[in-house]
DNA sequence: GCATGTGAATGGATTCACAGCT
DNA sequence: AGCTGTGAATCCATTCACATGC
């Protein structure tokens, strides 16, 4: 039974028994070590890296002991060896294909986001139920196409992730659509508590909810 | 000295003793009233509402007892009494402006973000450094404007909140830029972590990490 | 009787502090 | 000497369980 918080946020599988806060941690640094590689550094401690996040370094330490041992005792991390690791844990090391369902703003705005084709990444479809949308293509050159493509194209692509861009009262269906189709990881924009199935991993970014915890603080912290 | 959960996610004041998990879950419990409200249902019980979002009953419960002793006991809460308490609580009894910095696919989209523009958000600008985009409108109507508006269009409207929507290296800028302008609340869409100040609160929504920790979980819970 | 509000218990995430390797 | 890896301690969120009030 999954805890409420995971519920909510992420859920499907915190694998092994590696957290949820963990894995969002992990993703934050590889980023940072692709610029520290980038920059030249070979080396790092984890008081180093939890000065760059305000980290506590024990943490750091235990997070990255989930993938082995691969601090080197009186020195720190290599740098390069460490990236790659994290890159093939968090299953960046090879692209793993992406597609939207929903070509509304949003649905649009995320096929062409920059961070969603790149280092391990990349969407390859974009589908909608509206006869209207199809045939145009977003800035960067995806198509729109109709559902009756989708099951084909997240098979002959092998796509792994869906994202869901639709209004709330379409999305369990379209959540749905995607499972049957073989989909086993959903990113969710939609307000609604999805229904999940045995196995698929699903996570939602609820923008509302952000807003309003953001309208919670300012109702208190009142600088006048 | 936040811990580093609220860190990263939301910080800046995690008001009272009301934590970041809790400021969330009080979000969807408004968003489910006003459902709730709408279908008639005069009255509800915590455990009622847990079962609706697999919670337990007592965390609603002591959610909800933040806001005051709002139950009933041996009864229940009453739906209109409890949602207004909530949208009052979570600010949105009143209508909150908001800007948004960075007139890309993802800001535009947001700007005309449904959830953005009801129920005490409105988005009353979209602001962006290339002057080529200014004068264009988004098609909801909200014109793109050039940077040295930005500072009038604040003060004029009273915005409170401000929205990143910029390519990570421009973001400590523009984060910059909106606090200098009076902004109290960011909610920050760049894959970079923002230096913050005292007073301003300050989310993240860091798509890449969410794609990221999916991608985990789908390395190992590969059915196959 | 029934459902809230809450102190006490639990469970899990974070931090401390130090043994152990280089 | 320096820094990792990790058991022990702490902190905080969640859950239990019951006294309290309708």
């Amino acid at each position: 039974m999954p805890s409420p918080l995971k519920e909510r946020r992420t859920s499907g599988a915190a694998r092994d028994g590696v957290s949820e806060f963990t894995t969002e941690r992990l993703s934050i640094y590889l980023r940072c070590l692709a610029q520290l590689e980038a920059a030249g550094v070979t080396t790092i401690s984890s008081a180093k890296l939890a000065e760059r996040f305000h980290l506590n370094s024990a943490q750091i330490r235990k997070d990255l002991a989930c993938l082995g041992e691969l601090g080197i005792r009186g020195v720190g991390y290599r740098v390069a060896d460490l990236r790659s690791h994290l890159a093939q844990a968090l299953g960046v090391d090879r692209t793993r294909k992406i597609i939207i369902f929903g070509a509304g703003n949003l649905g649009i705005a995320l096929a062409d986001h920059r961070g969603f084709n790149i280092d391990g990444f990349e969407v390859v479809g974009l589908f909608d139920d509206d006869d209207a949308k199809h045939g145009r293509s977003t800035r960067n050159g995806i198509p729109i196409q109709p559902v009756d493509r989708l099951e084909a194209v997240i098979a002959s692509e092998r796509v792994e992730i869906g994202i869901i861009a639709v209004p709330a009262p379409a999305a369990q269906e379209v959540c749905d659509l995607l499972v049957d189709a073989g989909i086993a990881a959903i990113l969710n924009f939609a307000p609604v508590q999805l229904r999940q199935r045995e196995g698929v991993a699903v996570t939602s970014v609820d923008l509302r909810i952000n807003l309003e915890s953001l309208s919670f603080a300012l109702t208190s912290v009142r600088k006048d």
